[in-house]
DNA sequence: TATGAATGAGCATTCATTCAT
DNA sequence: CATGAATGAATGCTCATTCAT
């Protein structure tokens, strides 16, 4: 363990992530960081070149993660516009369910960042269901008058799921609702509960979980 | 200046306010408040208990002040489920355009805010918009499965909108979209855009603005 | 009330004093002291230059008040060296059990009184007790060699026992025993226990209490 | 210096002691004593919890020196009653000239030390004091009827000496009128001043100092 | 690389004092 | 005289950051 070692490296992130999810930035001590990640405090400077770096970072690779996973699942094969979104919702609802200390985190995170790369991941998502509409225009599907706000849209309605409605809800149910809200606000109606349901099923690609 | 002005106390929420909006939490420097109001600094604590206090109550306030509109105006005539929660978004649209400090005010608050008064307002909302809902199934105006995740999603597309696509859009066409989602994700499909703009003129009972 | 109220400024004095008595100075806040007292915090400057010149009467009235009754008690008759000094040693005791926490308050009070009021009350008591052993070296009823060091003892014999041992112990036993302790350490040992107590009962002017 | 360092911890001491003992408690800012120390001002902090605390421990620390130098003194040899009271004076004398700061600083703490340990110490020195009468009383060397209030009475008699008339007296001189005063007082007044002197010698284990 | 003792700029908070009413 | 809201200088304390080992 003489080298920077990856591992460490994510010990402080997940540790830290830990407790910038229970706390507000500026009550969040860097000497419990260490403490809790069982390292010195110099270690953490080792990894990140100061406190609102590994802030930003933990924001940042989470929120990479989610898009890179998005994007790679629709780059390969070829789906409906319609597809498309409803594998978003799924995708970003499981992220939400997953993670539910870093929801909590980029919820305190917002204003913050200022950092140029943050803002470009937010909108190549916002940009990723906007496309996805327009798509969902053209072929048909849709018939969404402003695919921008829309986009803006999605991202607010997870966050409000997660942070305060999650408890006694489940992931599929979730994934219904605001497929539904969403589908319908933006194309003409058509789409029942039960053919939501198949669909999802199809568009995670999981049988039951 | 003599008894214990209820003026100077807003003038010092307002000026908070600015600043919170402008930088987080921990850059804002009460010296700054202080100085900007144009008051002593002690005078801040003749006012509020803490810097923590004054950040709760910039939160709280606007945010009652949003619901207890919301509630004034809801209380007096009567109006349909589906006319209610378009003044609902209308509202909460409204407050957004004219707070834009206050709305990303409360984006970096979350989770600092335990208090029980600010949990209650918070269920407030959502009741006020479920039970909309709820009213709108029972009548026929709406067929929505969950209520209660469409009540939970709205404020989070608000706040979506507001905080990063405000820029450009107008007040009117934001609040017609997302009327148009929430309404078709809640209802049969009905109702077209021009119909929306329509109804939207009655809701707010303005003409242009 | 409109003129300075001479019971006004007793009521502060012995507020502050009972406040004083109980915590440390830099503890003890004018709010208290005027909310306690029952009168604004203004008015503490109506009567008193700031908060230490209020301190200081507190500490210098008190003890001008006994050297005064030790003063005119001595001043009056013809009384042996050996009869003053028990004088001087019930009429300290006396104080003492009278106000206890005046003299918790001397004694936290101590190096902060700078003042040249206050150390020439001190050398006033000392002196006299030092002129009393002088006058009893020379009429033969005492023999010390050093009777400007047993004059410095003398208050500090009272302090230790009112301080920290008179709870349980009533004030003729500590009367008794002090002056003995003191009369054969300045003299040649004559005075048995039951004559000290007689001459006690001589020398306070008292029979019971 | 990278570990915790009991110099340092002992260099802060002293520093503040000279501080402490030159003005009041509230007088004193830390920021001196830092740099008068020639230390950060946060490494006040890595020794002590608080300015309180830093005030508390040097007053314990030079009050339990003293006691410890005496019980591991007394608890050596055999000494008769006598000589135990001699050296607890002899003790307590030169302790006070060897720390002239401390005994000023001990005399303002007073009640703010509430904390037990410090009774406890205080509580140990009188009891040792009265042990030792008791034992006096008990051998036929001394015939004191209340040793228990001559052993309040010592302290104090120290504190006197101390704060206000070391000046211009020597070591010497103060302890043997003080050991006259006190044996005098507890015994039936055999001893002279030149066996004073004698006997003291004896007791200190020096020979001139 | 890993550490944690040392640091000091930075800041919230206090509270004696003032003064307009 | 009486008041208590307003004040701001003064200061205790924090905590991110550094650097010698």
């Amino acid at each position: 363990m003489q080298r920077p070692d990856e591992k460490k490296r994510q010990l402080i992130a997940a540790t830290a992530a830990k407790l910038f999810a229970t706390r507000p930035f500026h009550k969040v001590k860097l000497d419990d960081v260490a403490a809790e990640a069982g390292v010195g405090k110099g270690t953490l400077y080792v990894y990140f070149k100061s406190k609102e770096d590994l802030y930003f970072w933990l924001i940042y690779d989470a929120f990479s993660q989610v898009i890179e996973q998005l994007e790679s699942q629709l780059g390969r094969g070829e789906l409906s516009a319609s597809q498309t979104l409803r594998r978003i919702i799924a995708e970003l609802v499981k992220f939400g369910f997953d993670n539910p200390q870093l929801f909590e985190l980029m919820r305190s995170a917002g204003p913050r960042i200022k950092d140029e790369r943050w803002e470009t991941k937010r909108k190549e998502l916002v940009t990723l269901i906007e496309k996805t509409i327009r798509r969902g225009n053209k072929s048909g599907e849709f018939d969404d008058p402003h695919p921008e706000i829309t986009a803006l849209c999605l991202p607010g309605f997870m966050r409000s799921v997660m942070l305060f409605g999650s408890r006694g809800l489940d992931e599929r149910t979730v994934v219904v609702q605001i497929t539904r809200l969403v589908e319908r606000g933006v194309c003409g109606g058509e789409g029942s509960d039960k053919n939501d349901k198949r669909n999802v099923a199809v568009a995670t690609g999981r049988n039951g979980r």
